[in-house]
DNA sequence: TTTAGCACTCATTAGATGGTAGTGCTAATA
DNA sequence: TATTAGCACTACCATCTAATGAGTGCTAAA
């Protein structure tokens, strides 16, 4: 052992969660375990302790540095493919130096045009201004990206409209306040008149225009039974009831996968089996997604600390996107837990930023 | 040379079609070419003349399907990856091949279940059915699966919506007998009423349902000069063209690109790096898309038959969907030039088959 | 016309080898 | 006491070699 690399080593070891340890390090051992992995991300290759001596800012002797890091693989920070290799960090490292990252870099100037461009784009609905995000996102960090759409649930009703299609088929139109369309047939035993269904829709925009869905869902049993003694009335919200319920469970658009298979990291067959079917089975993705909501800020998942066993090997940089009244859905990205975190969250971070002011225009509000 | 392999030697090479070379094979030589290609559809490795030998039915020695084999290489229906290795088909042979599969081949019970099951889901719009659709392709394919939505110039209108949104904004939808529903917004420099929008709405839909987007735009232009002198109607006109104009330019849905790439033939780095770029510049396969819709029946595009470069080393097995009163768009597969063309074939034939069945049950006619 | 036999080619594989990038340990040094 | 130089050691890697084997083309015999 070479004295106090552990600034306080004790607290850490007899304290219980793991943040503690993240702070027990000294300065320099952070040094050397930021660079060894600044360095590999950059590299893919495993470090070793005289490249790290040049790279280096401070003046320290391959053999110091190997000294340091033989105490941080024994901390878990590191690891050796085999004996005679350089050290490759581990998710603790990487966890260890998000962190420890404290002021988001700003993003290049070039990247934010590029950004902004697309966001200028005129014309386009919601679930175009998304396919467009998230396919800038692939582009820029090269990695699979995903965004969920604009959940139902918290979305603000701006207008329902029915429209009898034929005798038992009703299309009923909702617009959101975040400008989302949604549309969907509902089947009808008795047959309606259109003006018939037309006072229905007035009579349900006055009453829930600006409610959420999920407000929307839970008075309208209530309105159910105030109504209910009323024949037309009651045939009127039993309608409403339809048309609001069960909307699509919320879906996501994905791109750039095929960019991960490029990645070095990737290029073993299992691993590649395993992506491929952790995007086939979008449930668990979005899941992450819908996580990724509830609170402010990027989220990020390092190796195995999102749930997904699949994606153990990735890591994951999400964070939401919103209009002025709600938080509509998220998005980020996928990649290799060895991606550079600096540079992949500010860019997650600003095009959810350009994506929620270009949302927020086209709301309703 | 080893006399009449060739039956009307003369008569292709004189002749000026590619196609009148595919009838010059005796029927020994037609054996032993869709031997090799059927051998290496399994097994991706080059055919050798003593494999051949044991797993031909006709008893023929090495030496003979040598023979054989060097008259095809020399006609161009097989290659060698090296002196010493095997022989692998072409293009020219697969196109061959092909043509030669006279009876189509019937889809396993097993797989025609799979395919209905999805089919019968209740509560889908057409979108989502198509979503379905190619990811089912894709499953049981193994390879890249694409599919074009409705082409709204085809499309006959069912109802058009008009829905005032904001002072400058209209909500434009358009139902389509196809079942697809369009919407989007238009923006105007003078505000109406909604009573105005209604009776403008009422007025198209009296004028237009059931003419194609196609027809509308052009006879629209007509009727802005009959009612100009009309200042109402004008505006009413004016919207209408508005309302009609530009439709999206027609979208399309790819699913299991991924599986391309665990496929052997696309491991080099540089022929998936192409194929990627292929699936992003999504124009040009909705070109391909666009031209198998023209012509009934199944389009297959071998090797450089199509003319995206990019996919010169793939195969298109395409073909279109329809309603029961037009083709609306079309499906199709992405894969190897090696690929199991009969078993893909049917495939895609009989997912197109029930496709359109089940969008037909979503008409509106 | 077909086939057996043989010489030849070339990719693939397994071993052997030297080089190299890295380590851990120990003893000397500041 | 912390740092460093030196050295033995390890394991990967590229290179070479030889052996293997699948395949061909050609020729002569059946």
């Amino acid at each position: 052992m070479h004295g106090d690399l552990l600034l306080r080593k004790k607290a850490a070891v007899t304290g219980k969660s793991g943040l503690l340890e993240d702070m027990v390090l000294n300065e320099r051992a952070q040094l050397v375990l930021n660079s060894i992995i600044e360095n590999y991300i950059q590299s893919s290759e495993p470090i070793g302790s005289r490249t790290l001596s040049k790279s280096l800012g401070v003046q320290l002797s391959p053999a110091t540095i190997r000294n340091i890091m033989s105490d941080l693989a024994e901390m878990g920070f590191l690891i050796q493919t085999h004996t005679s290799a350089g050290r490759v960090p581990t998710d603790k490292a990487y966890r260890f130096y998000v962190n420890s990252l404290s002021t988001p870099s700003s993003v290049p100037e070039q990247i934010k045009q590029k950004i902004t461009l697309v966001s200028t784009e005129q014309g386009m609905q919601v679930e175009g201004i998304l396919a467009e995000a998230v396919h800038l996102l692939a582009d820029l960090t090269k990695f699979a990206c995903v965004v969920s759409t604009p959940k139902a649930s918290v979305s603000r009703l701006q207008r329902i409209e029915l429209i009898k299609i034929s005798e038992d088929r009703i299309l009923v139109i909702l617009v959101t306040k975040a400008g989302v369309v949604r549309d969907k047939i509902i089947f009808v035993t008795d047959s309606h008149t259109q003006d018939f269904l037309n006072s229905v829709a007035s009579f349900l925009n006055d009453k829930f225009k600006n409610h959420s869905m999920q407000e929307i869902r839970e008075k309208n049993g209530l309105a159910y039974s105030v109504y209910s003694y009323h024949d037309l009335l009651a045939q009127a919200v039993r309608l409403g009831k339809k048309a609001f319920e069960l909307n699509n469970p919320g879906e996501m658009l994905i791109d750039g996968q095929m960019n991960l298979l490029l990645d070095p990291h990737f290029d073993e067959k299992s691993s590649l089996r395993s992506l491929i079917d952790a995007f086939n089975q979008k449930s668990e993705i979005m899941k992450i997604l819908d996580d990724s909501m509830r609170e402010k800020g990027v989220h990020i998942f390092i190796g195995i600390e999102n749930d997904f066993e699949q994606l153990h090997g990735c890591s994951l940089i999400m964070t939401s996107y919103r209009n002025n009244q709600n938080v509509l859905g998220s998005i980020g990205v996928v990649g290799p837990t060895s991606m550079d975190y600096k540079k992949i969250i500010s860019v997650v971070e600003y095009t959810a930023k350009i994506l929620s002011e270009t949302i927020t225009e086209r709301s309703y509000d």
